[in-house]
DNA sequence: AGCTTTTGTTTACAACTGTAACCATTATAC
DNA sequence: GTATAATGGTTACAGTTGTAAACAAAAGCT
């Protein structure tokens, strides 16, 4: 049953910005990210090749065939990863709540209106999820 | 002028729960702190003092004396370091946008009532803020 | 003053990260 | 079909992190 890595995988910041650029533009070859690497980081092909190989080892990526040539690919999508670090984050700086963040965020950052508008909408949408919910209880 | 190191730092897993550990307690002496480490973690001595170094040689604590006996106590604020990694994840994972943050996170984890209202709260204080600075205008 | 305990400093070491050169294999070009 | 270029795999190496033993200095005890 070899356990599917389903546990811990966290992406360091290199990882990410391998991963950045697989989940903007699915399946890429080596020679694709390699590029895109040295372009936006300057990382030699060398680099780009190690983080994908680790990232492989950690199976954040795999890999596939399409029309003959070997391509990366995510395993793991973006909202998945950022929600693990943001749950790591929360228990370890806000006791796991989110709303602490949210106060100590604004106390240093102002917010612009949209995203002020943003979260209003969120919060009102779960409001009706849980009054659903109430109701089929 | 030698630069504060005002700069760089950042706590790792470790260290922050030393910070924890300051924070919960202002000035606090090296045997305490092994102590209660000890207690909560399970480390050894030399781990927590090799911490305390750390940090110290960081910035993010100093040593004061108190009535005769040298003291340990943060130099940094349990806010001043969540907010650091806070802005680290947001640009990291969200393109800085704690609104988009809000909502992948609401996606997996249901928010308890006082979460929601603790932050419709906040929200609303932020536009009065918002409201007074435009009057100044 | 000499021995014991407490406390602090130095040193160690393996795992993980960032960075990349070097080598092997495969595909291309003449 | 051999030289050349493209691609991918292996090895390296310094810095950081987690963890702690060893060693040194200070404080107490008798």
């Amino acid at each position: 049953m070899e356990k599917n890595q389903v546990k811990k995988l966290t992406l360091t910041e290199a990882e990410w910005q391998i991963m950045e650029c697989l989940w903007e533009s699915a399946p890429l070859t080596g020679r694709e990210v390699t590029e895109r690497m040295e372009k936006r980081t300057g990382w030699s092909r060398s680099t780009s090749l190690t983080m994908l190989r680790r990232l492989g080892e950690k199976g954040a990526i795999g890999e596939a065939e399409g029309d003959g040539k070997k391509a990366f690919l995510p395993l793991i999508s973006r909202d998945d990863a950022a929600l693990r670090e943001t749950e790591d984050l929360l228990s370890r700086a806000y006791h796991g709540s989110v709303s602490l963040l949210l106060s100590a965020f604004t106390k240093k950052q102002r917010l612009s209106r949209e995203e002020i508008d943003e979260m209003y909408a969120l919060l009102a949408e779960l409001e009706n999820k849980n009054e659903e919910e109430t109701e089929n209880a």
